[in-house]
DNA sequence: ATTCATAATTATTGATGCAAAATATTCCGA
DNA sequence: TCGGAATATTTTGCATCAATAATTATGAAT
C-alpha cells in the first residue's frame, strides 16, 4: 500500500491534507458545511481522526467550527483577502531584509542559482510558478526563523481559499521577473532595507494585479 | 454550576484553556512529556476532547506533538524568543502604522484616555502592566486585521511560555512611558511611519531590556 | 560481562456507541 | 390557510473500547 509511505504521519494530518486540497479544489465550497459522517464513510474511517483534522483546519483558518454546528469551510472576503496579503507582505519582506543582511555566500549562490533559473522558465508559465514559490520559500527558510515560517505557510494556505488564489498573476510573469532581479540585487549587495523594501514592491504590485 | 456559563463553549476549549494555565503557571514544564491518562482522570473528563485540545494548542505552538509519542510542551529556547519577539514588534508596529492613518477622531479619543490611564498608573505597577496590555490590544482591534490579531494572541502566548515572559520589565515603567507618549502623539498627528518606528522602538528597547 | 533478540508492558491512535442538543417536520388549533 | 407547539430526525460531542506501535526489561548466547 501507498499508505505506508517513508514519512509515518499520523492519520488525522493525513485527513488535514486531503481536505485542505478538497477545499482548495472548491470540491467544499466555502460557506458550506462540512459533515462529518458522509466524509469519514467516504475516507473509510471513523470520525474521531477526522475531527482532530477539522481542528488543525480551524486553528489554520480553513475551517470555522461553531458550537454545536459543525464545522464550515471559511468564506474569506475581500477583505480578508487584502489583510492576508498585507501580512504576507509584512512577513516576507522582512525576511527578505533579514536575508540580505545575514546570509552566507552559499546561500546567496543557492539563491543566486534558482533566480537564473526563473530566468529561464519566461514562457513556461507552470514552471515560472513553481520555481517562484520554491525561491519564496528557500528565502524564507533562510531567515531562519521557524514561527515566521509557520505562519506564512498558513497564510499562503488561506489565500489559497479563493478563487482567482494565485499569489502571482499570468499577465504579470515580465514584471515579476523584473522585480525578482532587482531583490536577487539587493540581496547579493546585503542591503537590508533595499531588499525589504523590493520585496514590498513586489507584494504590493502583485496585489494590485489581482484585484 | 459554573461550567454552564453565558457563552457555551466546546469542552475541548475549557480544557485547551486549563492546560495553557496550567503550561503557564509552570506546572506543565517545557519539554516534560502531557500524560494525558493522568490528566483526564484529574479533570474527569475522557481522553477525546483532552487530545483535541492538545492539537488546538499544537497549532497555537504550546505543544509539540510526536509521532506514536504523545504531546510535549513546547521547549522555547533564547533564540525561540528572540524570533518571536521580531515577528511581534514588526506586526504590533505595522498596526501602529494603520491605526495612525486610519483611526476616526473617536478611536483615537479612545486610545488616548487609556494613555491617560496610564499615565496615573506609574507607581502601581500591576496597574500599569494590565493598562499597557489593554492599550496594545485595543490598538491591535483598531488595526482591524483579524489574521493579525489571531497571529499576535499566538505568538504572545508562547511568549508567556519563558519564565521572564512580561513584555514589559519592571525597571523599565518610566522608559515604556515616555516611548507611549511618543506612540500616541504619532497617532494623534497621523503619522503612519512616526508611528511604526516608534512602536518598533518601543518593542526593541523591550528586548534589550528583556535579555 | 556484554550485546542482541524477544517478550511484555505501556501509551498512543483509531473505532464504536450513546446521550444531548439543535433543526426540521408534522399535526392540531384558530 | 397560517401559526405554533410537539415530536421526530439529524448531528454534534463525549465516553468507552480495541488494536497498534514503541519502549523497556529480561534472558540467552557469545
Amino acid at each position: 500500500m501507498s499508505s505506508v509511505s517513508l514519512a509515518p504521519r499520523a492519520l488525522y494530518e493525513e485527513v488535514a491534507e486531503l481536505l485542505r486540497q478538497r477545499i482548495f479544489r472548491r470540491e467544499l465550497e466555502p460557506g458550506s458545511w462540512i459533515d462529518e459522517l458522509k466524509i469519514a464513510e467516504e475516507l473509510g474511517i471513523s470520525r474521531t481522526p477526522l475531527r482532530e483534522a477539522l481542528k488543525v483546519l480551524a486553528a489554520e483558518g480553513l475551517v470555522t467550527m461553531k458550537v454545536r454546528r459543525g464545522a464550515y469551510v471559511t468564506e474569506v472576503s475581500d477583505k480578508d483577502l487584502a489583510d492576508v496579503y498585507h501580512l504576507l507582505s509584512l512577513l516576507e519582506s522582512d525576511a527578505a531584509g533579514v536575508v540580505a543582511e545575514r546570509a552566507t555566500a552559499m546561500q546567496l549562490e543557492e539563491l543566486k542559482a534558482l533566480h537564473d533559473d526563473l530566468e529561464t522558465a519566461v514562457n513556461d508559465r507552470d514552471r515560472f510558478f513553481a520555481i517562484n514559490e520554491q525561491f519564496h520559500m528557500r528565502l524564507l527558510e533562510m531567515a531562519d526563523n521557524r514561527w515566521r515560517q509557520q505562519m506564512v505557510a498558513d497564510l499562503r494556505k488561506v489565500m489559497k481559499l479563493n478563487r482567482h488564489n494565485s499569489l502571482l498573476k499570468t499577465g504579470r510573469i515580465d514584471e515579476s521577473l523584473k522585480e525578482h532581479r532587482a531583490i536577487m540585487a539587493a540581496l547579493l549587495a546585503h542591503q537590508r532595507d533595499q531588499a525589504t523594501r523590493r520585496m514590498q514592491e513586489h507584494f504590493l504590485n502583485g496585489l494590485e494585479a489581482a484585484t
